[in-house]
DNA sequence: TTATAATACATAAGAATATTATGTATATTT
DNA sequence: AAATATACATAATATTCTTATGTATTATAA
């Protein structure tokens, strides 16, 4: 299985722990690959987060102590659960808001403002 | 001289380049340290392009032949002028709509539709 | 007039964060 | 039985920033 993903994902590059966050903030507990699938069905599978930036994303943001995780067995496979814990709820806050100024500061930048259609 | 720029750097990866040429493409040529001052009126000093991060990029941009130079010299000290290139001004739209087919999908994670307040 | 700040370029070391590839293993579907 | 999906993990590599440093000219303020 091999999805190609938006075009540009740089710009991923930055917003993949606030994409997390968020979702942990929406749905309560998730599992990694339960955020994945969800952020590809939200998106119309326009973004893939591949495992390689998921995990280890998911490792620091723990060790960051935003998130805080429990182990499940799923039959014998072994399924972690990631939920944030005080600090990550105030931190999605942050991010989100941060990500929406960079948008405003961006749309200064790409949108400027004419003496015709400002 | 030393301004605190934006919370979130993080969010500028990936952006820059698309910034640059979005610059270039609503001012005409311009010199490097124009568009590090452009850019920090423009959004009211938030956004501080770094020499570190802006110079690299522009020797990237050149060496994809999506700008083009000029040596200019103001008194004895030189003035590098950037311009798009016909490719450069393809890249420009691209780069911008993927930026915001971006912003997008950020809103579809960030911004989820409730039955209330869909 | 002289020190400081602003202008204007450049690059190197290091950090952060993604891609790509690989590995392991279980569960489900064809 | 084979292929696909589920579910984790990590290593090598690439990209792209930050921070720091370097050089040099011009303008401003003390």
């Amino acid at each position: 299985m091999y999805i190609c993903p938006m075009h540009s994902k740089e710009l991923l590059k930055g917003s993949l722990k606030t994409i997390i966050l968020k979702m942990l903030k929406e749905h309560g507990r998730m599992y990694g690959y339960e955020i994945t699938q969800k952020v590809r069905t939200l998106t119309g599978d326009e973004l893939v987060i591949t495992e390689g930036a998921l995990y280890p994303a998911l490792h620091k943001l723990e060790a960051d102590k935003l998130v805080q995780t429990e182990q499940e067995f799923i039959g014998k496979r072994v399924r972690r659960y990631y939920s944030l814990t005080p600090s990550g709820e105030l931190a999605v806050e942050e991010k989100v808001s941060e990500f929406e100024s960079f948008v405003q500061m961006m749309q200064l930048i790409i949108q400027p403002k004419t003496s015709f259609n400002g």
